[in-house]
DNA sequence: AATGAATGAGTGTTCATTCAT
DNA sequence: GATGAATGAACACTCATTCAT
């Protein structure tokens, strides 16, 4: 209980590192030194480097997807719903942006490693959208598609402001891309005419 | 007829292996493997492997800009423009998969290294919209803000075919994608009133 | 204790590869093999072969120059101060025939980066024959061309030696090097009369 | 015959890169490039770059050794003879300092190559002084031991020139040189008294 | 004969991982 | 438990040499 989190101290470095400079661009000893703990003392929390990053990824991811789920099971029609979530992610950006920025580049390498059972943020909303066809909130859509079009929309925004091509808390714009979003969904199964 | 191509088979070779690993998940003995090269022929086409990822991914956003900014020279009015540029996007997906995800990959690492005065496809979607918003088209929006929404929809659809969540060719789905982006702009800017 | 010093090794496992094959000739591993650590424990020590090779040469080279102050500093008298040189390289020499080797091999290469402001055996001797001039101990020579008639009288005996022309300690040789050497520097002098 | 000589090309190419930065520091395209053919017709000439830079080594060592001889044969008296000896190697150097260079380089790796029946410049040089002990011109003194004392003061001489601590034509100093070396000469053989 | 692209063994260097203290 | 020196497998890259044209 010493150890002042150390834990912590080395989530932390992980993810700013990794953020920066993507995993493989990042060695054990950089996380090791700005976390303040000897290279040694990492392996005995985290078996290794490849372990470390997937862990970290599929603990935020999963926390994601589970928040998600709360949110839908706490919500009911798809428009508090999508709004809830577009402001959910707003925050978790604003919040830590290292974190979000991780799980952006991380996921070319390890969302193969999701199992298909596991409740993703990807699933949740196109769970969203589905019951939003099933009760007719929207025109009929291929409920993954909609979801593309949610998420574009928004982790979208997020790499443009990651950028500095757009400036200020995202959080500023959740109505506007919530707006965005819906439109975006219904627009998609307006079909030809 | 003496090189039998060599500079293309290495090409070819590395976008596959980046989009399938990204770049510092394969080393270059990989690379010329898989081009039928050795790895000191590699060599005398690009000075090191970065070059050879940077020279990829430069020469492919920059055309993929160039291209848009075709797009935007010929046609006039925003709807036109946007389906136009959507069906490149999907067109360009669809001959090849794998220079669009390595794009995509790519980008986190390679992004900055664009100078300021290229002409990107974030500049020529941005200006597009900035040119619709000039002529009344759709409602003031920041027009960095609409290329996020435009681009997004697009390109978390080309994410989630890669991923197998949405199946057949993305050709397919470019007039709903149109659809969904324009309806996504004019909803952002829908906001104030 | 713990490191048995595994630098030192290193330092002689370098000396004794270098002298006998130059630095080109010999790889690191043969190096790490010779001094018995691993390859990459070598790096700890020395940021690069090209980083050995200089702090090896450089550390010999200059603190040969500062033992010649020392004996400037020491001795006054043209003759016993030559002498005291002389006999020191000769002890040099037979201490460790493989670092005086090293230094002739590596000169050609690594001189060039000794600073200007740097008090080079070369210096030393030059500025013992300065001093005899002023004192009308030896006849006006140019102090370096002075330096040069000593430098190489010594030195090419220990070619000779090294090469096995030349037998036995070369300490026994000092007095008669001595001579050599005070002769030639008065003879070059001779000159105008 | 058309060939303007590119067999004399090369050489000097080699010589002047090798004299500069050592052959393990010269790649075979430098040279190439520097003469002006292909690095493919280098090896019309030279079945390695090993061989030629020993057939450069050999080439001119050999011939020195083969003047010096001629010196000895044509001159007669000690004196007479260095003098001659030491304008030699002045004139050798004033006309190719390259070339000197490369030799003092050179022997570092290639001198053992040499066999132990070939006249080289050591031998000529020592036989000489061989020959004034033999005759009472000089006291008694072992022949290496006189031509280290010799070849010493002339080598050393000309490693300064080389690095820019003497200046003007060395032949210039080949009267000075001559007494400085018979000079040392006679005071080895001095013994103690 | 000449060219220069291609080869591939070899090198210096890095870094995830281990382990004696 | 923690440390950090040591390990050694990989890797990017070089370059002497070959050979099809």
């Amino acid at each position: 209980m010493r150890s002042t989190g150390a834990r912590a101290k080395v989530e932390r470095a992980a993810i700013d590192l990794f953020a920066a400079r993507g995993v493989d661009g990042v060695t054990i000893g950089e996380v090791a030194a700005r976390a303040g703990v000897s290279q040694g003392a990492l392996y005995r929390h985290y078996p290794s480097k490849e372990d470390l990053a997937w862990n970290l990824f599929a603990t935020a991811y999963l926390r994601t997807g589970a928040e998600l789920g709360d949110i839908r099971r706490r919500e009911r029609d798809f428009r508090t719903r999508i709004g809830a979530m577009v402001a959910h992610f707003c925050a978790l950006y604003d919040r830590d942006p290292a974190l979000f920025r991780f799980m952006l580049i991380a996921q070319h390498n390890l969302l193969p490693r999701i199992g298909p059972d596991q409740r993703t943020p990807v699933d949740e909303v196109a769970e969203t959208v589905a019951d939003a066809v099933r009760a007719g909130e929207v025109p009929s859509v291929n409920p993954l598609a909609g979801a593309a079009a949610i998420l574009g929309v928004i982790l979208q925004t997020a790499v443009f402001h990651i950028y500095g091509r757009l400036p200020g808390a995202l959080s500023l714009r959740a109505a506007s891309l919530t707006r965005a979003a819906i439109a975006a969904v219904e627009a998609l199964g307006q079909g030809e005419r």
